[in-house]
DNA sequence: CTATTGACATACGGCGCGTATGTGATTTTA
DNA sequence: TAAAATCACATACGCGCCGTATGTCAATAG
């Protein structure tokens, strides 16, 4: 089959470049793990970038559907918000994510948002931004503005929990800097509402 | 003079890091460009990242050494941190600071703040903060987080402007997004005073 | 039964990095 | 001041890696 010669491939790939980067990890290496050649490869996904592609596809694909759920379980549209962002900086703590996505994505292929997948993750953010806009929560900024800076932000913050000396005393700073600066998206009137109410006590 | 080679080194290196990014930076090319070879860059540097580090100080310096102009010639200490980050901002716009410094940087030398300078960028914006703080106009947050957080948004705000078809219908949409997330970090009791009364007008 | 296509493997060439070694000039040391 | 050591760089070599060109074998078509 050939779909199963694409998965064994690219999850080779996503081992390879989570444990070397990109750069040095040596495609004989990494197919001859899979079983298979640099044949198969160029075959497939065309040169290395078409691998990196097809593997940032897949860990794209199932970081939205993780942000999804995290956002789906909270109880206003203001915590699930604050919950999918959560959920990013969490999932940028993992290895494979953070090099992967984070790292060597931007460096080789450029920006995220000109990816193949177009960056789900961005789009989703974006939509749950207006929804919360639309509820009359947020103030009426621009969406793909606020999504993409409040992404970096998360991102920055998951770069530096993992490269502290002691990720877990770190992690509660930069949740807590993270909320106080999304809040400055909130409408001045409903200032402390929605968040201060029943999350604060799991912070501090 | 070895001084003046390191000058003529890390010059070329700039030039090609920012044209080709480092990956594709050939140091045959590069060392030829400077009238040099490849024994005077590993005699200097010690090898091609050792390179990239002598760049990114010197950028590093460069970048600081602007922040604070602009910080410095604002009113207030507020307005002075403001239009320090949106200097950051404007300085990610150029390609060579960004191909360099937010791009292969991260990925090549790892995070930013393990770098050989300690990147005085950051240091900086953490410096501002602690004085906003002690002020009062500015809650008693994490310092180092906030600038890191700060500093990622408008990072990530950066790449956005650069990678858009039109970067100048979304740099205002990009500055006025950040100014409301810094204003997240405001205390709750003077939360629009010291930037709404002179730096709107400017935005609108 | 032959021909063609598809999915890979193998073979080849070139480039780029790092290191080992060479060289002329400058400085140290006796 | 002559010999020796050091310095600042150039040259030479080997290795790994990428991309492409070519080969192989099975499956399908005609």
């Amino acid at each position: 089959m050939m779909e199963e010669t694409r998965v064994k491939l690219i999850q080779a790939a996503r081992r390879a470049f989570a444990a070397k980067g990109y750069a040095a990890a040596s495609m004989d290496d990494l197919t001859a793990e899979a079983g298979l050649t640099r044949g198969a490869l160029y075959h497939n996904f065309g040169d290395k970038k078409g691998l990196l592609r097809a593997v940032i596809d897949q860990i794209d694909a199932e970081m939205v559907a993780r942000m999804r759920v995290e956002r789906d379980r909270a109880d206003t549209a203001w915590l699930g918000f604050l919950a999918e962002c959560v959920a990013y900086i969490e999932m940028a703590l993992e290895p494979e994510i953070q090099r992967i996505m984070l790292l060597d994505g931007p460096a080789v292929l450029g920006d995220p948002s000109r990816w193949p997948n177009q960056n789900e993750c961005l789009r989703a953010t974006a939509q749950t931004i207006q929804a919360l806009i639309d509820e009359g929560t947020v103030k009426p900024v621009d969406t793909e503005a606020a999504a993409r800076l409040l992404n970096g932000a998360a991102l920055t913050a998951a770069l530096w929990i993992a490269a502290a000396d002691d990720p877990r005393a770190v992690f509660p700073k930069a949740v807590e800097t993270f909320k106080y600066l999304a809040e400055g998206l909130l409408r001045t009137e409903t200032r402390l509402p929605p968040s201060r109410q029943k999350e604060r006590p799991q912070i501090e």
